[in-house]
DNA sequence: CAAAAAACAAGCAAGCATGACTGTTTGTTT
DNA sequence: AAACAAACAGTCATGCTTGCTTGTTTTTTG
């Protein structure tokens, strides 16, 4: 976003940097909480000056922020290939509710809940945070419309199971956090699973 | 807990101060977050000097976890009482949800996710929270069951239906403190009632 | 009523995190 | 190659938080 060449060796070398700089800035807010990961940590652990780390993100705020968004796009990205492999019959709606469950209960959602309790009371935090958000479940949402393509049911009540799912799994991730007891998840999981299959085909009610 | 004669005049005053710094700790948390709500922050809206909180509570680790305590105690508190309504037939499931959701979107919820959240990385606050919450549980359960003592449903079941409906909860909750969505929120609560319904008339799955 | 204990007030010291500042090296441009 | 810009290193100062210490008031007890 900052640099217009992407040929010169600078540039590379400043997006290397800062990439590194995110991935650790995600690890350290997985390992330590987000209050308890330091600039100081962050900047040890990328093998990095303070200083030079401030000349790529001039303050924890925009550094956290790049971090943030950096982990979604991840997520994105991710999303879209399972998209493609849908598209090739190789995925089913069973698998990816189960990848949607590796999702939500591993690194990725843990440091998620640190954002979510911080942006709650920081406003300027708050809004990037949503923002980021958006755009994930813009593109969660238009894969999702992929499984129920060829099922006869009204998108509208397609988007009403999908983000009955999320909040299902987002509570479970949270069940997670708190009480790793994985065993017990993963057959609730199963139990939803199940569920969804009714949902569709059944259709006890509107 | 410190206290063993309640008659004294120091006991019920100390009791009080107690009281009263602890739901300004909470009250805080609330308002600034777990990590912004300092001692300094909180004795000052207690009313009170930071060497006499220090007094009653000889770290800020105490005090948080007594707080927490006392949060999940009070909704375990209210929980009794609707058991009671519902013992004299004034409540029904729906109701109860409706009441579920309501602790889940508001204070309260938002609160725990702020102790959730510092949890996770903090393990004693992790032992601690961990175990308050466990007995939160137990009488939610006891509660649930209640409401299928009459059905002819294995307990097994109820217990299930019961975990995914916390689930669902808990993550309209985590989206409640990220994007004030309430009036779609509540629509999709609706649709988990509705569906409820299904799942314990129906049984259309096992 | 005197002494002990508890409740409370207020100031102090150490630690830590952030951001700013100064200086050095590496790369780019003309 | 000379001037310029970007990347990087290291140190310093400010502000905040926590827990400790010393002193005062109120209550309980012998």
């Amino acid at each position: 976003m900052k640099q217009a060449k992407l040929s010169n060796k600078n540039a590379l070398r400043s997006a290397r940097m800062r990439q590194r700089v995110l991935e650790e800035t995600l690890e350290c807010i997985f390992a330590l909480g987000y209050q308890n990961a330091s600039t100081v940590e962050i900047a040890r652990r990328a093998g990095i000056s303070r200083g030079a780390m401030l000349h790529h993100y001039p303050s924890k705020e925009e550094l956290v922020c790049a971090a943030y968004e950096s982990l979604l796009k991840q997520e994105i990205d991710r999303l879209r290939a399972i998209a493609g492999s849908y598209a090739e019959g190789e995925v089913s709606l069973d698998d990816f509710v189960d990848y949607l469950w590796s999702r939500f209960s591993g690194r990725s959602f843990m440091i998620n809940i640190d954002f979510i309790a911080a942006a709650r009371t920081t406003p300027n935090l708050k809004d990037r945070v949503e923002r980021v958000r958006e755009e994930y479940h813009e593109s969660l949402d238009s894969i999702w419309r992929q499984f129920f393509a060829d099922k006869d049911l009204p998108e509208h009540e397609a988007q009403v199971i999908l983000n009955l799912t999320l909040c299902f799994l987002r509570g479970m991730g949270v069940q997670c956090a708190v009480q790793d007891d994985r065993a017990n998840l993963d057959l609730l999981a199963s139990h939803w699973k199940a569920h969804l299959k009714g949902l569709i085909s059944g259709k006890t009610d509107g």
